[in-house]
DNA sequence: CCTCCTGAGTTTGACGATCGAACTGACCAT
DNA sequence: ATGGTCAGTTCGATCGTCAAACTCAGGAGG
């Protein structure tokens, strides 16, 4: 919830992977996510930052607020100027990003450009080395620990027969 | 390493999520990467299941190929005739689908429309609510808690000066 | 007052990517 | 022979993307 707009039309087999790529799944919207989480607000960092012509970041921010991944906040009025903030939708894309990050640092870069460090309370400031763990048990949560299973709501959307019960119908 | 190909150049202020995203960041592919690690392997389970037209099918499963993420794999000589399959890299790209799902989930389905459950050794089966944790201090990564730091290698790739001491040239 | 500069876009025209539908060609079952 | 499945290819039309040029405001310098 929270959420709205709908750039391209949502593929056949719904499931909530095709739903937050049809908002976040477009090129460079990723990219301009990063930017601005990492700190550039205003239109000509972000397309220093991403390299995205200006035109392509001119849809790309009007599409994300739309979306309600970004936010525009004015920084000045004499000439009237505003800069892209996350929401509470936008910063909860983090997640996303450093798993590409992880992913990317593992099988694609020779040398990570990028470190990220971590400083908890209480420990040393050390290099982040993430895995995905369940709040519910602690356990690692990925891979063959995890099944999956079609809910009502999602056998509607894959027009499959609403319940699990056979139908009688022909 | 073990990836090679490279789809789109590399926009400027490169870092591993940018360089992630020229392997699986073109429209389809993660959809594709979808559905091979929920079980479909042929081409045409591939094509219903992402709802993506063939041509482009087709281009996307081969430069998935050449990117080290999926492997094609021979199931028939009579018609030659071969599925595909994730390599390494491709299963070290669930926690990205992971972390879009529960995004998806959280911010866009009303409902979701795919389960996914959790039932590793001395727990009951639960649904995953999963989040980064660090490997090396057990603390959540993610957030204002995760600093960044370029690298010499970034600052290389970001067309800086490669050490961080002030250079004394003019 | 006139001109240059910056910031945030918008417009333009060329070009490549993507679309759905139709087609191919190999094999199998009847 | 006819029909069906599978893994693509080919087609013409549309859509997205690109870099560069342009707009429109408000300073800053002269």
């Amino acid at each position: 919830m929270g959420v709205t707009a709908v750039p391209f039309p949502l593929p056949r087999g719904a499931c909530s992977i095709a739903a937050s790529l049809e908002l976040v799944g477009e090129r460079w919207s990723l990219l301009v996510i990063r930017e601005v989480a990492w700190g550039s607000h205003r239109f000509s960092d972000i397309a220093r930052g991403t390299g995205a012509p200006r035109d392509r970041l001119t849809a790309r921010l009007n599409s994300l607020v739309a979306a309600g991944v970004l936010e525009k906040r004015a920084y000045s009025d004499a000439p009237p100027r505003s800069g892209y903030h996350l929401t509470a939708a936008g910063r909860d894309l983090l997640p996303v990003l450093q798993a590409l990050l992880q992913w990317g640092d593992k099988w694609v870069a020779d040398e990570p450009p990028v470190l990220l460090k971590h400083a908890p309370a209480g420990h040393a400031e050390h290099p982040v080395d993430a895995e995905w763990i369940c709040r519910t048990c602690g356990e690692p949560a990925i891979g063959s620990r995890v099944t999956r299973e079609l809910t009502p709501a999602g056998r509607v959307l894959s027009g499959l027969p609403a319940d699990e019960e056979h139908d009688h119908e022909h």
